[in-house]
DNA sequence: CAGCATCCAAACAGATACTG
DNA sequence: CAGTATCTGTTTGGATGCTG
């Protein structure tokens, strides 16, 4: 089930990773690949295209009832980023009341594919990251206060 | 080579993409996924994760040199991150001048193998994304000036 | 060399009020 | 309903100067 070292050593997993860092020195600063990177980035972008995925078509506010504790301004701008990557479209009905309706492309599904291993990973090894994390603190005394809890 | 549609329909997605939303929605704002997520959020993490991975061990000095327009600040922030997360381990040696050394751990070892699907994903798809942004940009008029150059 | 501390500018993100 | 506009607090991140 897990991942293991063995498929990490593989030449596959190394050749894709001088790919990748190739192409990200590449053009320095503004290469395609940090800011399509940075679009997973957000936390939210990542959560749209979860339950998009698992919804099919959501309209604006059936959408932000799903996400919980999104405001309406970043449910925004978050549509709109991913609607100007080609990873969501937006469907507006002339309607009274306003009707629009999201789902995700073919490119985005593709997308939704490999961040679901991202987050199905993270689910596996949440334990691991939070024992870690706390190992960590508790051997550093130099945190005051309420800060860290 | 491409990841199709036909993959995201298994249940396997579908289960997965369950398994993930209900834990998020279970604890709300601050459960772990969400914490995780952030880790590779930060575009510096990944950066950093990945020239680890490709050099397996670094100095604090030799990453620097690698990841081209971090701060040394933002290096040393994301590093701390990294080994309090568990994934980055860092070995001080006592000597004059200083010597540290950072490598994955065997948990950012599997983180590896999953954002590397990651990157290599946004390579393949990088034109795509492109030409919608070019696209959406294009049939939008009302942006001023120099703003969006 | 490998960093920590501080200051400051810029980007980000929430709350609120208003509109077609 | 589905936004836009604005205002503001918070976070981020770079630059600089100093230390073991």
């Amino acid at each position: 089930m897990d991942i293991t070292i063995a498929d990490y050593q593989t030449d596959q997993v190394e050749k894709k990773l001088q790919k990748i860092l190739g192409n990200v020195e590449a053009v320095g600063g503004s290469c395609p690949i940090r800011t399509i990177l940075a679009r997973f980035s957000d936390k939210w972008s990542t959560l749209s295209i979860f339950h998009l995925g698992q919804a099919g078509t959501l309209r604006f506010n059936e959408l932000k009832k799903r996400i919980d504790g999104i405001s309406q301004r970043m449910l925004t701008v978050t549509l709109r980023a991913l609607e100007r990557d080609g990873l969501v479209t937006r469907q507006i009905y002339a309607e009274i009341p306003p009707r629009v309706d999201y789902q995700l492309t073919d490119l985005g599904r593709s997308l939704l594919v490999q961040i679901i291993e991202l987050g199905d990973w993270a689910s596996n090894h949440s334990n691991q990251i939070m024992e870690a994390r706390k190992r960590f603190d508790s051997r550093e005394p130099k945190v005051v206060g309420s800060e860290l809890v």
